[in-house]
DNA sequence: TAGTGGTCTAGACCACGCC
DNA sequence: GCGTGGTCTAGACCACTAT
C-alpha cells in the first residue's frame, strides 16, 4: 500500500507538484479501509514527499526536502560505539554568570543561578572532545549537588532534566591555543562545534558547546 | 491521551527503564480504543522516548536520544530566506573519474561515466557556498544535457532523480588557497562542509560537497 | 506457547479552510 | 457550505519474541 505510493511518486505517475485522490477514492481504488490509506499517507507526509491540507487535498512535494533524522547520541555511547574505551574529566566546576554573547541563545534572566561545567572526553585515553556547559540551577536545582566523577554533567542531566524543546547549531572553529595544546595540533586546526540548548517549557535547562577534535564526522543516513 | 502519557514520563510518574501497562491496560484506563493508545504509543516512540518491542512491552527510554530533524534547505531557498538575491555560477563542467578518496562515499563502477560539476552560490553578489559535484550519468542520462544557467545542478537532481536513500556528513575544514580566495578570508579560516550521497535503490545518482562561506552556521529546533 | 505490539477493517464525527 | 483530512471507536487477525 505504501509501497504502492511510493512507487507512484518515484516513477512519476503522480508528478511533483500534482494533487493525488483523495482518501476515499485511494481506499476504493485499493479496495482497503480509508484508515489504512490515511497511515499510509501521513507516513508519507511526514517524510516529506507529499503535503496535505484539509479540504486542499494532498499533493506530491514539489522539491521534496531533504529531511534527514540526527540522532544525537550521548557521547559515552558515541566512544564506546567506536570500539574505544570511555573516560572523562572534569575540568571545572563554578558558579558563574553568563557571558554577554550567550544571551541570545540561553535567555536566563540575570539573576539566575548558573553552574558552569567544563568537561573533556576521552576515547583511550586521547582527549575526544572537549564540553563547556552552564546549567540553569533555577530550573535543576539539585544538579548543584552532584559530583561528576562517576556520571558526566550530560548524562545527568538526559536522565533528571526532562526537556521539551531544544535548539542545535553546528559550526566550524579553529583550534586556538587552549584547545590546540588539549588535542595536540596546530592552532589554525579546524575543529566542529556543536551548541545544543535545551528547554523545558519557556525555561531554560542547559546550553552545551562541544568541540570535537580533530578530524571528526557526523554523519547521518535518510 | 499522549499528553498525559507525555505528562507521566517527564514528571517521572513512570520512571526511565520502567516498563508500562499494556495497551489494552491503557486503553481500559483512560476509556478509550487500544488503536488510539497505539497512535500516541508509536508517536512518543518515534520521537525517541519510549521503546517498544513485541511480548517485552513498552519502556520508558533509559537515555531518551537527542533526536532532531533537519531540514537541508534548497540553497536557492536559504539565500532568499535570509532575504538575499542569489544567484549562481557554474565554474567547471567536464566528464571525470572518480577522485580515490571517494570510492568509499560514492561507490560507482569505475566504468560508469560521471559528470563534475563546480558551481559557485551567492547571495548578494557575495560567495555563500561553494559546490563541488559528481553525478553518475548511468543514473541520471539526461543530466548530462541540461544546461544550468537557469537552474542548479541540485534543484534539476532534487526535481528530477528521484532517490530513496542518502548519506549526510558535517566536519569542518580550512579555507586553503582556493577557497581564501573566493571567500576572501584568510586560509587557515574555518569553513562548514557538508556532504551529501543520494541513492536510488543501490544505484549512486550524485556526491556533493558543499563548502560554506565564514561563520555559517547549520541550526536546528528539536 | 502465550503475551505483546503491529496492522488492518468499517464506520463515525469533527475541524479546518477553499469556494 | 461542504469537501477534505484528522481522529476516534470497537473489533479482529497476525507477527514477533521472551520465556
Amino acid at each position: 500500500m505504501r509501497e504502492e505510493l511510493l512507487r507512484r511518486i518515484n516513477e512519476r505517475v503522480w508528478h511533483p507538484g500534482d494533487i493525488i485522490p483523495g482518501e476515499a477514492d485511494l481506499a476504493e481504488e485499493f479496495g482497503c479501509a480509508r484508515t489504512t490509506v490515511n497511515r499510509a499517507l501521513r507516513d508519507l507526509a511526514e517524510s516529506g514527499l507529499v503535503t496535505r491540507r484539509r479540504k486542499a487535498g494532498t499533493r506530491v512535494a514539489i522539491n521534496p526536502p531533504h529531511k534527514a533524522t540526527l540522532t544525537i547520541p550521548i557521547i559515552r555511547e558515541e566512544v564506546e560505539g567506536r570500539g574505544s574505551i570511555y573516560s572523562q574529566s572534569l575540568l571545572k566546576r563554578d558558579k558563574q554568570t553568563l557571558p554577554p554573547h550567550l544571551h541570545a541563545a540561553f535567555p536566563v534572566s540575570a539573576a539566575d543561578r548558573l553552574l558552569y561545567t567544563e568537561t573533556v572526553h576521552f576515547a583511550d585515553d586521547r582527549p575526544f572532545m572537549f564540553e563547556e556547559r552552564y546549567t540553569n540551577l533555577e530550573a535543576v536545582p539539585s544538579f548543584e549537588a552532584i559530583a561528576f566523577d562517576l556520571i558526566t554533567p550530560n548524562e545527568w542531566l538526559v536522565q533528571n532534566a526532562p526537556y521539551t524543546a531544544g535548539d542545535l547549531t553546528f559550526y566550524s572553529v579553529n583550534a586556538g591555543q587552549r584547545l590546540a595544546r588539549l588535542y595536540e595540533a596546530l592552532e589554525e586546526t579546524p575543529l566542529f562545534v556543536m551548541e545544543r540548548t535545551t528547554f523545558n517549557g519557556d525555561l531554560p535547562i542547559t546550553h552545551v558547546r562541544m568541540t570535537y577534535g580533530p578530524g571528526y564526522r557526523l554523519r547521518t543516513r535518510f
